[in-house]
Order: structure tokens, then C-alpha cells, then sequence
RNA sequence: GCAGCUGUAGCUCAGUUGGUUAGAGCGCCGGAUUGUGGAUCCGGAGGUCACUGGUUCGACCCCAGUCAGCUGUACCA
């Protein structure tokens, strides 16, 4: 006879989500509170809105029937309406603006953290949940909005303890991209192909872009990727254009170097040229000019954007948890989106905003040192026989502001230090009958015990030398505890 | 979606040219130790060998299909 099995789920994980504790938490929230007040500091102010969208106001599809949720998560509302989670933070920021928009300020400036969801395949450092942190200027359009989110950003990664340089802001302009397109006579119907394969230089390199913007590329597994099947020359004209930049964008400069690269298509890029002046012009006076520069690759794949582009890219190697060298992409990107708002009023309202990727920028601050996973240290009182007692202990050391926890499972003391050990306790607090009685109480520095384990062969010789372990008077409980903290901190 | 690789205990993995009752380490539970962490020792629980079909006297092993995972690539508003 087969065993009676209830069926049961099994606990696992959707793939592409993660689990978070503790650690990782704290130092994420540590990261988020020095962003959050570089962008207060430049008058930005904290807009929330909610997970759900109804999926036509966040873009131009509705859910059908074969592919309901392609790139979205998106579900059916009783009354029949389709609603999705939110992909990014700026088609919310458009729907509100739209919504609000005789009631606010122009220019608005806001800042917003939050969780977004792609319905996509993950991968290796590509999740299916992630968070950003964006600010934007909605209703200015002038490169000075611009020119300020790139030297906020650089602010932004110095508070969080990178050097200058560490980083590099890449800009460059939509109008360049299409003015350059122009010259090369690029057909409309390609353009895209031709600017997502310019997307991936920092990737594919040089030559595999080449092979995406002529005949197409071979992936290491076998799979052929089709390519644009540009001309040769429709090529060098493309490559001639990301190869070159001058390192001194001043208009008169960035002329001359459209001239020899597009001869005869001045006029079409002209205010991507000017733009681009201004930009750098005022941030000449940042303090952050050298870690700022033209990057004619910079596309940034969303087709939202309409002018200046730009992104945030690390200039040191970062590892990943098995300690290999991955290929980080940038930390944070945005750019000017001028017709994002008219999608739901008709009126053209310029904008223009940064997004930081936050898990990508902390594992490049903890790759560098800049943040460690630490929570603050928490004592342990033990539990002997008396919980009260124990409550009444950890009470004394919260007052005193020190994280403690009174044990409140079911085991012996020996078990209860080993608790404490897998917490990773800095302090185990004992009082026991013995301790009770003479008026003292026990301290035990666990993590110095952890230093001295190394040393000492067997369990009688540990149990009689008791190291990292004192027995003080009641009344020092608080004093001792905050010196011992002192000492390992 | 396309391509390659991989599916054996909670985790990481062994498993001989196809041979009887499928193993190890880690983790977990109990004990050596009713008030002292580490180490060590003893004992225990835990399996639809991803699933379905086929070949065979006999399949974890060979074949086909399906599903799942990983990696690359495409898409990513």
C-alpha cells in the first residue's frame, strides 16, 4: 500500500523575484536616505503613486488575447478594465502630470522611489522586480533642466562615497542620432534596428555592432541575429559618428565636427548641437566637468526620448558574488522625453529625467567598499527559566538605545548561545540562579569568543577557560554592554 | 521566441559497458553535555532518480516527446 502523501505546494521562488532580509535591507535603506536627500536638497519633492496603472494610459498597447501580459503584468478589473503594473516611474509621473496639470507648478519637480515589474525574461542581474529612484523636471525645456540632473547625479554618487573617478556621465542627443541617420539616408522602416544595435556597443564591441548594422550576427550559442543590411558607406557614415567626438564641446567645436561627419546635413542637427553646447556650458561651472562628456553611442533603448540622452557608467571593474568580473551596464539613465504628456492632453509639455537603477548601483558601491551589508549589533538575552526577567533586561539595555532581544523559544542554554551565534549576536546577556543570587550578570563577547574558538582544541578546554566572558555587577549591565560594543565596532 | 546545456534527498553533487535493496558531504532532528558557542563522535528523519511513452529478461543509465531550470541571443513601450 503507497504511503498516504498529502500534496503539497512546493516552496520556491518565481523566477526572476527576489527574497531580501536584514543585511541587504538595511544597507538599501542607508543608500536610498543619502539619494533621497541630495535630490531634497535641490528642491525636488517625494510624488508616490500606486503599483497599478489602467495599461492604456502607461503606453500605446492594450493586453490581446494571445499575448495578454507581453512585457506587462496585467490583470482584469471586475468592471472589465485592464490594469497593469507599472513598468517605470515616468509613465506614472506622465499620467499624473496629465491629470493635475492646471493645479501644478511649471516647471514640477519631483522625486520617486518605488518598485517596478517587467513581465520579462530574466537573466543574470535582470530581475522581474526592481526598484528606481527618479527625478524629473516636467514643463521646462530648456538644456538647463538637463545640465542639472547630470550634475545632480554626480552629486548624488559622491555622497554615496565614489570618488570622481569612479564615474562617468555619457550624453549625447537624440537629435544627433537622427541627424546622423539623416545623412546616411537611413530608411525610417530601420531606424530602430539600427539605433538598438548601436544600443549594445558596450556588449557586442565595434565588430559585432558592425555585423547588426550590415548583414547580422551569430551569438556564441549559434542563433543569428538578422542585421539592418545597410550599405557599406551607410556604415562608415554610422561608424564615423560614434568613433569621434570633440573632448571640448563648445558650439563652435561641435560644428565643425558635425561639418566633417554629415557634410551638407548641418541644418538638421543643429539644435541637438546647440543643446548639447548649452549643456556642457553650464556644467563648466559644476565642479563635476571632468567627469562629464559627449558619448555619441549613448542611445538609451526606450523611443520616448526626444532629445538628450544620458547615462551613468562605472569606470571600475565590479564582481560579482562569485567574485568574476561582470560587465556592468550603466547605474543610471534618463534624458528628455518632450511628448510623453501629450499622449493624454494633446499639449506638448517638455520633461526631462534621471533614473537610477538601485540593485545595480548597490552592488557597484558594495564592489567598491563604499557600503557594507551591516545591521546594527543586537544583544541576546538569554533565557534562564525566567522570560520576565529576560524581558525585563532587554528592556533596559532598549532604553539605553542598544538593539536587544530577549529569547523567547523553548531550548536549553546551549542551544540558546548557538541561536545567538546564527543571528550573529555581538552580546549574550545570562542571569541566572547563581547570578541572581550574588546580584551579578554575565556577559559573554561573542564575537571576540569567535576570534578565541580558533585557538582552543577541545570542548573541556573551552567550557573551563570560558573566554570573552565576564561577570559584572547588576547595576553595569548597560555600561559594560555599550563598552564591549565599543570595542568591536 | 530562437539556440546550447542541464534535470538524482532541503542544498551541492557521486552513481561503473544497462544488473538485485540508489549513495556522500552539508543542513535538519535527537543524544554524548538537565548553565556555556567552536571541534569531535553516535543515532535518526528525509527519494515518484522531472514527467510520459518506447527499447530490453532487466532502465537513474539507451531512444523519443513533454515540462522545468541555467546560459547566450531577440524583444524590453
Amino acid at each position: 500500500m503507497a504511503k498516504d502523501k498529502p500534496l503539497r505546494p512546493k516552496a520556491r521562488l518565481p523566477r526572476g523575484f527576489r527574497d531580501r532580509s536584514g543585511a541587504e535591507l538595511a544597507a538599501e535603506r542607508r543608500m536610498l536616505d543619502t539619494v533621497r536627500g541630495v535630490y531634497e536638497s535641490y528642491g525636488f519633492s517625494a510624488l508616490e503613486t500606486p503599483a497599478f496603472e489602467y495599461t492604456d494610459a502607461l503606453g500605446k498597447f492594450l493586453p490581446d488575447i494571445d499575448r495578454p501580459n507581453e512585457g506587462v503584468f496585467s490583470l482584469r478589473d471586475e468592471d472589465e478594465q485592464w490594469l497593469s503594473l507599472r513598468y517605470d516611474l515616468t509613465a506614472p509621473l506622465a499620467r499624473y502630470v496629465a491629470e493635475n496639470f492646471q493645479d501644478l507648478p511649471k516647471p514640477f519637480r519631483r522625486y520617486a522611489v518605488g518598485r517596478v515589474w517587467r513581465n520579462e525574461k530574466p537573466g543574470p542581474g535582470r530581475f522581474r522586480e526592481f526598484t528606481q529612484f527618479d527625478a524629473d523636471t516636467v514643463g521646462s525645456s530648456s538644456p538647463a533642466a538637463d545640465a542639472e540632473l547630470l550634475i545632480m547625479v554626480c552629486d548624488v554618487l559622491k555622497a554615496l562615497g565614489l570618488a570622481g573617478s569612479d564615474f562617468a556621465l555619457k550624453v549625447n542627443n537624440r537629435k544627433l542620432l537622427d541627424g546622423v541617420l539623416d545623412a546616411a539616408r537611413v530608411e525610417p522602416s530601420r531606424r530602430g534596428v539600427v539605433l538598438r544595435a548601436i544600443d549594445k556597443l558596450d556588449r557586442l564591441g565595434l565588430g559585432g555592432v558592425r555585423d547588426l548594422l550590415g548583414s547580422g550576427r551569430k551569438d556564441e550559442s549559434g542563433d543569428f541575429t538578422r542585421g539592418a543590411e545597410l550599405e557599406a558607406a551607410q556604415i562608415r557614415i554610422v561608424e564615423k559618428f560614434l568613433g569621434s567626438a570633440p573632448p571640448d564641446p563648445t558650439l563652435g567645436n561641435l560644428e565643425r565636427w558635425w561639418a566633417d561627419i554629415a557634410p551638407g546635413h548641418e541644418g538638421g542637427a543643429a539644435q541637438g548641437l546647440a543643446e548639447v553646447a548649452q549643456i556642457f556650458a553650464l556644467v563648466d561651472h559644476s565642479g563635476h566637468q571632468g567627469r562629464i562628456h559627449l558619448d555619441p553611442t549613448v542611445v538609451r533603448g526606450l523611443d520616448y526620448y526626444t532629445g538628450p540622452v544620458f547615462e551613468a557608467q562605472l569606470t571600475f571593474p565590479v564582481t560579482n558574488e562569485a567574485g568574476e568580473a561582470v560587465i556592468f551596464g550603466s547605474v543610471a539613465g534618463g534624458g528628455r522625453y518632450d511628448d510623453l504628456v501629450a499622449r493624454f492632453t494633446g499639449q506638448a509639455v517638455p520633461a526631462t529625467g534621471i533614473s537610477i537603477g538601485v540593485s545595480r548601483l548597490m552592488s557597484a558601491l558594495m564592489s567598491r567598499g563604499a557600503l557594507t551589508l551591516a545591521e546594527d549589533p543586537l544583544v541576546l538575552v538569554l533565557s534562564m527559566g525566567d522570560v520576565a526577567r529576560a524581558f525585563e533586561l532587554a528592556h533596559q539595555l532598549r532604553q539605553a538605545g542598544i538593539r536587544s532581544e530577549a529569547y523567547v523559544g523553548t531550548k536549553r542554554i546551549p542551544d540558546q548561545l548557538k541561536y545567538a551565534d546564527k543571528r550573529g549576536a555581538a552580546i549574550a546577556v545570562l542571569e541566572g540562579e547563581d547570578e541572581r543570587a550574588a546580584g551579578t550578570i554575565t556577559l559573554k563577547d561573542l564575537a571576540l569568543g569567535l576570534e578565541l574558538a580558533k585557538s582552543i582544541e577541545t570542548r573541556a578546554a573551552w567550557v573551563q577557560e570560558r573566554p570573552a566572558q565576564t561577570t559584572i555587577g547588576r547595576a553595569d549591565l548597560v555600561a559594560e554592554v555599550t563598552r564591549m560594543l565599543g570595542r568591536q565596532s
